[in-house]
DNA sequence: GCGATCACGTA
DNA sequence: GACGTACGTGATCGCA
């Protein structure tokens, strides 16, 4: 078999990414296995019975809104009280159920109490249920969570994490940040973070070479408040400032390849608004436009994509004879490019922060990915050394069209590292 | 006990 | 009829 493979390997130019990547990265994922993360266990203890008592509380109120009691953790009980109070959508989920998905409840929460409640009901209890009270429950002897890296599972090249998945760890709520806080290093060590900033959005310049936006980046300039200019017309700063907020979200979800009804979601302004947008960003971001036309015809001929580093990924779908199977294949092969080589950068950032460690005679050492972030733990006295090393290997890990910037910093406990 | 469904956490 | 990508996990619920 493995002869056979090798010719494979050979024959579709991935001895690069298998031999310089793929195969170099597996002692590497193994030791940051074996090392896993430290956790503070009376921190989410604290946190689960402060949830607790919220929740209770929060499940007093909604009965009494609702008229009796039922099970809010099930989706279906949830849409037949919504029902029962004559305040159901009229959206259904896949299976013609009542939705009670966030987006539902967000709407109906502005005329009524009961689905407002419930979405921080159902926020409060998952992060109770899926980080609180599970972690502690896969400490290894040692006190610390070793997650599996998975090096053979996504379609893009991205590493998952498993058992539990430390890559979704909460940040974006406040009481979701103190689940970080639970997260420490080893006595008399610190936690070292360090983030690729807009990676993706770096990456979708050098790919698409579009020169309105390379010239942003290679000028170290805002890129959000330029598409807030350029695309959203913003001149003075009052306008400015609210216009950068939908820059922002129309500069990512555009490397998505998002449609006109998504982006009007996501902004809040109405589906032709937001084709206008499109069609305004793809006027002022031209290379933009031409990639995402591009990418999907040279996907049917050649029948993949590729990362600038030759992972590939096949996307069959593409000739599918159902529109929408065609068409979410086009938007998994405009967005493979850029996900991949961001998955092949920071996999090649890993190497060299590690080899740059060892070279150094360092004990920090790289325990985790977060696919643009390393999260890394040191020694009090060599923090200061390895902040230096690890920022410099990430930011020189390759060389492109334009510059990598790595944001870094130590704390105890990974809240206050990032 | 298992799988489907729904929902939701991250980049 | 659907209309960002990539994941993993927990609770519920119906079925075996």
């Amino acid at each position: 078999l493995a002869p056979m493979l090798r010719r494979k390997i050979e024959e579709d130019g991935l001895e690069e990414i298998y031999t310089k990547i793929e195969l170099p990265l597996v002692p590497l994922l193994y030791e940051m296995e074996m090392a896993g993360l430290k956790v503070d266990t009376t921190v989410l203890k604290g946190l689960s019975d402060f949830i607790l008592t919220e929740v209770e509380t929060l499940g007093a109120k909604i009965y009494e809104l609702a008229g009796r009691e039922f099970n809010i953790g099930s989706p279906k009980q949830v849409g037949e009280v919504l029902q029962e109070l004559n305040i159901a959508s009229s959206r259904k989920t896949a299976t013609g159920q009542t939705s009670t998905s966030k987006d539902v409840l967000n709407e109906l929460a502005e005329t009524y109490e009961l689905p407002r409640l419930i979405i921080e009901h159902r926020e409060l209890d998952k992060l109770r249920a899926t980080y609180a009270d599970a972690l502690p429950k896969l400490l290894g002897a040692d006190g610390r969570i070793h997650s599996h890296l998975n090096q053979t599972v996504t379609t893009t090249g991205r590493l998952s994490s498993s058992e539990p998945n430390l890559q979704n760890i909460p940040i974006r709520t406040e009481l979701g940040q103190q689940i970080r806080r639970a997260f420490v290093p080893e006595e008399n060590w610190q936690l070292i973070s360090a983030d690729y900033s807009q990676l993706e959005l770096r990456l979708l310049a050098h790919i698409t070479r579009d020169e309105r936006m390379l010239d942003a980046f290679q000028n170290g300039e805002d890129i959000h408040a330029q598409t807030a200019e350029l695309v959203f017309g913003a001149k003075t700063p009052a306008e400015l400032k609210i216009a950068r907020r939908n820059a922002k979200i129309t500069n990512f979800a555009i490397a998505y390849a998002v449609e006109a009804y998504g982006l009007s979601q996501r902004v809040g302004i109405s589906r032709n608004e937001a084709k206008k947008v499109i069609e305004d960003y793809y006027e002022t971001y031209k290379g933009v436009k031409t990639f995402m036309e591009e990418t999907p015809k040279a996907a049917r001929e050649q029948g993949y994509v590729s990362s600038i580093y030759g992972r590939r990924r096949y996307v069959p779908a593409i000739k599918d004879r159902n529109f929408n199977v065609r068409h979410r294949a086009e938007r998994e092969a405009i967005n493979m490019p850029i996900q991949g080589t961001a998955s092949d950068i920071v996999k090649i950032a890993m190497l060299k922060v590690d080899a740059a460690l060892k070279r150094e005679n360092l004990k920090t050492r790289i325990i985790m990915q977060v696919h643009d972030e390393l999260l890394l733990e040191s020694p009090n006295d060599e923090v200061e050394r390895a902040l230096e090393t690890v920022k410099k290997e990430m930011e020189s890990a390759v060389e492109l069209d334009i510059p990598l910037i790595v944001e870094i910093g130590a704390g105890n406990n990974w809240m206050t590292a990032k």
